[in-house]
DNA sequence: AACTTAATATTACAACTGTAATCCAAAATA
DNA sequence: TATTTTGGATTACAGTTGTAATATTAAGTT
C-alpha cells in the first residue's frame, strides 16, 4: 500500500480539517465554514481546495450538478501522527519526552493538563 | 522585553542547533559540523548563516581575523517551546493531550517512552 | 433566448525556502 | 610579490505558500 502523504500547508490544513469533520463537502460549504473562522476570500479558499486536489490530498467527485464534492484522501489520524513525528524529529531529535520536558520547563503546560496527561498515559497501561 | 522570535526554517534550524550546542562558532566550524550530518555544500551553509543573521536569529561578531564569530540571539528553549506551541495549535487545536493521544493510538510511542513520560510528569508533581 | 450567478480553471505575484554559484576582498602561501 | 585559498556579499533560480483576481463555462432566472 502507498502510505505516502502529500505536503499539506498550514492554510490547506484548515480545509482538510473541515473535510475530516464532515466527511465530504462542496466548495461552497467549505467556504461557508471557513468564513466563520477566517478572513479568507472565497477565491482564496477555492485555491486551497484546488491545490489539495492537485496534490492528491483530496478527491473531487463529480455530481449531477456543476459543483464537485470533495472528499479527503489523506486520513486525519495518519496525517497528524506523521506531522507530529516530523515535528519532533525536526525540533526535538524525535523525542516526545524532550518536548514535554520543554513544555514543563517553560511552564507552557498547566497542572491540569499534566494531570490529564498522566491519566491518559495510565489508561494506556 | 522583546520576545518576538524570527521565523527559522528547517535547514536554518540545523545551524541554530549547532550554535546552541557550542555557544558560538565561525562559519567554517559550522560548515565542518554540518558536513558530518548533511550533504550541504559550504556555500549553502553560508547562505543559511547569512539568512539567520539577516533575520536577527544570530549575531555576527567581528574578530581580529576576517571570519566572523556567530552567536545565537534566539534562545533554544524559548524557540522550541514556541515552535511546539505553534505546532500544537496548527495540528491539534493547541492540545498536547490530543497529540499524545494520537501517538498512542497510532502506536508511534513505545511502552518505554510511556513509562518515562509518566515519570517525567510525576517528578513534576 | 438573454442575463446573471456560481463554480471551476487559469493566471498573478511576492515572500520564504532549498540549494547553490559567482564575485570580491582579505589572508595565507609559494 | 604573485598566487591561491577562504570568507563574506551578491545574485540565481525553481518550488511552495499565502492571497487573491480574471477568465471561462455551466446553471439558474427573467
Amino acid at each position: 500500500m502507498n502510505t505516502k502523504i502529500p505536503q499539506i500547508s498550514e492554510a490547506e490544513l484548515e480545509v482538510m480539517k473541515i473535510l475530516w469533520e464532515v466527511g465530504q463537502a462542496t466548495s461552497s460549504q467549505i467556504i461557508d465554514r471557513l468564513s466563520e473562522t477566517t478572513e479568507w476570500k472565497p477565491k482564496t479558499i477555492q485555491t486551497l481546495i484546488s491545490r489539495l486536489a492537485a496534490k492528491g490530498a483530496i478527491k473531487a467527485e463529480s455530481t449531477n450538478s456543476k459543483a464537485f464534492l470533495y472528499l479527503p484522501l489523506v486520513g486525519e489520524e495518519e496525517f497528524k501522527a506523521l506531522a507530529s513525528k516530523s515535528f519532533l524529529q525536526k525540533v526535538f531529535d524525535g523525542s516526545l519526552n524532550l518536548m514535554v520536558a520543554s513544555f514543563i520547563k517553560e511552564e507552557k503546560i498547566s497542572k491540569e493538563e499534566i494531570q490529564s496527561l498522566k491519566k491518559l498515559l495510565d489508561e494506556e497501561g
